[in-house]
DNA sequence: CGGCTGATTGCCT
DNA sequence: GGCAATCAGCCGA
């Protein structure tokens, strides 16, 4: 079965109609769950920004659950508050955007109440609006690639440090209500990236869907270089 | 398309 | 000092 599916729709293609409502703000509420809940509840929503340049947005098609301190390895949180996780600590509805590799940004939903830090990682999702900005943003990207990881998302919505802690439900950075996506279409795996707990498939996607991240199985770190 | 590697800097131990 | 919730570029098929 290698005959591409002619499946997954492209929220592109809704003839530039989007649904009544998909961009206004997801309530209090939506936040105060159990965090898997909240990532499979991520999927078909709008990350918005409201630029000076212009409004951007993209439909998550993909992201990753992450526990609070105590609770999970492979968060940033695991081993308590930090001056870097902070926002993780506060109240639910923010977003947390970090500083990885030396040169990326990347950007989570906090959930939970305050003191309780989990998050979810917006791992990729399909441009819906402001492609032509996103681009720009992004010049050397190939147009497939222009959502499709959380580091290209950030820098294709233009979120970066200057964003940690926005309030999502305010602006200029929003997360608003999109549209549901079929439940037959989710599938879940491991976390990208992460060697810790791998064995947690808190990854949730939209299968099939082409701006969904390539995914690259935990290199193996060498032990060391050895004769 | 798939696999591999260098890049580059802030954070935490 | 070591490492990181990654990516672009380059290579080969």
């Amino acid at each position: 079965m290698t005959a591409a599916a002619p499946r997954p729709e492209d929220p592109c293609a809704r003839g530039g109609g989007l649904p009544p409502g998909a961009f206004d703000p997801l309530p209090p509420w939506f936040y105060l769950r159990p965090v898997l809940e909240v990532t499979r509840d991520l999927l078909g929503r709008l990350l918005v920004h409201d630029a000076p340049e212009g409004r951007c947005a993209v439909r998550i098609v993909e992201a990753e659950a992450y526990d609070g301190a105590g609770q999970d390895p492979a968060s940033h949180a695991y081993g308590g508050r930090t001056a870097r996780n902070a926002v993780m600590f506060g109240p639910p509805g923010h977003l947390y955007a970090y500083f990885t590799y030396g040169m990326h940004w990347c950007v989570n939903v906090v959930c939970a109440p305050a003191g309780v830090a989990q998050a979810v990682l917006v791992r990729a999702g399909a441009p819906v609006l402001g492609a032509e900005l996103m681009a720009a943003r992004r010049p050397r990207a190939r147009a497939r690639d222009l959502t499709r990881g959380p580091a290209r998302l950030a820098a294709a919505l233009g979120l970066a440090g200057w964003a940690n802690g926005a309030d999502l439900a305010a602006g200029p950075v929003l997360l608003t209500a999109g549209w549901p996506v079929d439940d037959a279409a989710v599938a879940w795996t491991g976390r990208v990236g992460v060697a810790a707990a791998a064995d947690r498939p808190w990854r949730a996607l939209l299968a099939g869907n082409p701006w969904v991240s390539p995914h690259r199985p935990n290199r193996e770190r060498p032990a060391r270089p050895s004769a």
